[in-house]
DNA sequence: TTTTTTCCTGCATATTTATGCTTTATTATC
DNA sequence: GATAATAAAGCATAAATATGCAGGAAAAAA
């Protein structure tokens, strides 16, 4: 059956949007998407894909992508460091455009490189706005997810 | 109390050194080291530390330093590739000596240089054996320890 | 020193995850 | 198409892990 390629697919494109933290929840996810299995598969598809439960900047229980995890670590020096200073984040066609406090936004670009996510080619910062180049065939809104991830802060701030 | 700080750094040191598939067995791990606490509080060490349970080369549950994780996942090259190719280990000196099939030693040294080990600062290799060498301050048992983590094939061939 | 607060741990248990076994579906072979 | 062999999923449950609560030790404040 081929279910289970698909499945295994958008258990992925999930586990790398959002921040899953129980099976459970991840069934929940899966189930919104139309596909329905139970516990037990979940178990099995995560350690097929070898997905790790793995503890991210906040201390909580999180499953990532092998590999992933030297990004949730980052993410400490983002969070700590620099996410505070960010205060919104609009488009320009597909450019993001990322408004930070007054000289954070060197600081944040920064630490945005150093994620090198797939989504985004680079940064270029002034002092209080940086543009988000996505790279070709990411699309707005994924670029805009997959930071989300790693500057929860900056959700209640973003239309 | 300052036996937690020591007990923690125990668990690194042991998590490093061996492959601990459950917080059972680093509580037995730990108790023939003189510590005695039971698996609630390994539960607590494990998450202050960010140690994770993720999935090594062959599909088992493994606790790993965070960012260990990655070596982990390029344990499956060095599995596959060219861990089959390895035939003996011994020392001379510091100096690890590794054997190989003829023209495997290229290939073998490569992947462990990936994996970036602190305790090796390098490797020469010739066509079918290697020299390992150790970085000030780590033993020879302490090189082939960590070594062994990642070509288990060894396990039987090394004295 | 006494009091207060914070931290650490164990116990018991809830929660979560893994897995043996069985059934069902899929693929291959005849 | 029928049958055998393989893979996938469910069910029930075992195994493993996380955590609320309470007691006690250590540290800080008085």
């Amino acid at each position: 059956m081929q279910e289970k390629r698909e499945r295994q697919h958008k258990i992925e494109e999930i586990i790398r949007g959002h921040e899953i933290e129980s099976q459970e929840m991840l069934l929940k996810q899966l189930q919104e998407r139309g596909f329905h299995v139970n516990q037990s598969t979940l178990s099995r598809d995560l350690k097929d894909m070898r997905i790790g439960r793995v503890l991210n900047a906040r201390g909580e229980y999180v499953y990532a992508m092998p590999n992933e995890e030297i990004k949730e670590a980052l993410q400490i020096r983002l969070d700590q460091d620099a996410a505070c200073g960010c205060i919104g984040y609009e488009f320009s066609g597909n450019i993001g455009v990322l408004k930070t406090l007054p000289s954070y936004a060197q600081m944040v670009a920064l630490a945005i490189d150093k994620l090198s996510l797939p989504e985004i080619v680079g940064t270029l910062a002034g002092d209080d706005t940086i543009l988000i180049m996505p790279r070709d065939g990411y699309d707005r809104q994924t670029v805009k997810q997959s930071l989300l991830r790693y500057i929860p802060e900056l959700k209640e701030k973003v239309t």
